[in-house]
DNA sequence: CCTCTGTGTCAAGTTAACCTTACATAATCC
DNA sequence: GGATTATGTAAGGTTAACTTGACACAGAGG
């Protein structure tokens, strides 16, 4: 999922292993965000979204991003 | 993770498995949602808020909730 | 040249989010 | 009493998020 990783991480001047630190993960799991090699669990992307005090949805590209696998999109109800 | 799921969903007159539909996943993933049985995918907590035209952050309640496994709290930056 | 840092990637293992199938319960309706 | 609906739970399987360890490469500096 396309995300604004590397950008937020550099303009704090953090290396993907400090951030993975930060947050309590190895460096390569930052990294396989950051090239999109998987999508965060729902707790990292919380955690990673509070280091740059952002929302998850301005940290985490939904809109612009294609889903790897899973069903249908939301149907939304009204 | 404490969410306001069950109440969302009774508000739109939604079963659980109505609910799974629109969202592509089964009534038990929904039910062990609610039912704090295991977290969501980041991708399926992104579609269920989209069905109550809200954010992640207003459906799941991170800050009330305790996580289950995965290392530290994050520690912020500034 | 050698070393150190930061990044990218691969392999093999663990864990948990999901699946299907199935059974139990309570409410409703015929 | 029997059928249907909505929910809760459990067993067993698949898949992907994450781990550690390892190797390659570019840039900076001794």
């Amino acid at each position: 999922m396309k995300n604004r990783l590397k950008e937020l991480r550099e303009s704090l001047g953090l290396t993907q292993e400090h951030l993975g630190e930060l947050v309590g993960v190895s460096r390569q799991a930052i990294n396989a965000i950051e090239t999109e090699k998987f999508e965060p669990s729902i707790w990292l992307a919380y955690d990673i979204c509070k280091v740059f005090n952002s929302s998850i949805e301005e940290v985490f590209l939904f809109e612009e991003s294609e889903r790897k696998s899973r069903a249908q999109q939301s149907k939304g109800v009204g």
